[in-house]
DNA sequence: CCTAAATCAGACTGATTCGTTCTGATTTGG
DNA sequence: CCAAATCAGAACGAATCAGTCTGATTTAGG
């Protein structure tokens, strides 16, 4: 029941991200100095972002990063699927994965949806701007 | 964001169980075969339940578990907390415990108390009665 | 057109945690 | 008193995760 850190440090790092959404242009070193995560740590979430297109790269002398939406239209569910993959709380919510060998017997199933979708509507209730702000 | 596997089998040997609300004594053996897990896993499960106050174990000959609250005071965060430990999304949700170096700078902070509360009232409202149910 | 610098992207290693299994301590019934 | 049955805790192996490193690609300037 707890996230991973590396989906915890890829909001942080979204939330410094949406202060430059302005600027076209921001390197992934200079998102390390602002959160103070480790360079390398950085790189590999940008490119998990790009890959799941919530971040767009530039290569190249000068390149960097920027957002390929609007903030508002980020929300933290989006972040936390991006890296740690789609949100069920069990292997039997997950679409179509039949790891578990107790489906049949299983009573407890129809209930676990509703509790995912709870669960996933809370996180996607908190969209980036608001981690943005830095006062609480 | 997926649940221990361990959690997942808590809450379903929780749910057999609640059907034998009112026969005194329940072998983690029988619950075994009710449920399809493997015996040993089941053990340890009773092991945690029983060590967080959620069941009453008696041993000897002829022991067995029973429930240490009625069925209605038994939520899914009561089981989740038992097995997984605290509900914490992130480490600095967590009480007391310093583990990130990110503390002074990180603006998301104050946000995760927040979604971490919703997230444990979405599990807090879905009594244990409502999983013994066999129909959806 | 070529060189060179700067950047992202993917692959590798070590460590931690999770899941499972096994053996031992304790208690009741005959 | 003996024996069976049960819970409780400790030990092992596997899988995933976090972190680090090196390489491919692209743009700017000479
Ligand atoms: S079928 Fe039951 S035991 Fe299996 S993953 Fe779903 S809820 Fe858990
Ligand atoms: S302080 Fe920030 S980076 Fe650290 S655990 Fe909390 S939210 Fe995550």
């Amino acid at each position: 029941m707890r996230l991973s850190s590396m989906a915890d440090y890829a909001v942080v790092t979204m939330s410094a991200a949406a202060r430059h959404c302005g600027m076209v242009r921001v390197s992934a070193a200079q998102l390390a100095q602002e959160t103070g995560l480790p360079v390398p740590t950085v790189q590999k979430l940008v490119s998990l972002l790009t890959a799941a297109g919530l971040l767009r790269s530039s290569r190249g002398t000068g390149g960097g990063l920027k957002l390929a939406r609007p903030a508002a239209a980020i929300s933290l569910a989006d972040i936390v699927e991006a890296v740690e993959g789609p949100i069920a709380l069990t292997s039997c919510v997950d679409n179509g994965k039949h790891d578990c060998a107790l489906e049949g017997s299983c009573t407890v199933r129809p209930h676990w949806g509703v509790v995912n979708a709870a669960m996933r509507g809370a996180l996607a209730d908190v969209p980036l701007t608001r981690l943005a702000e830095t006062a609480a």
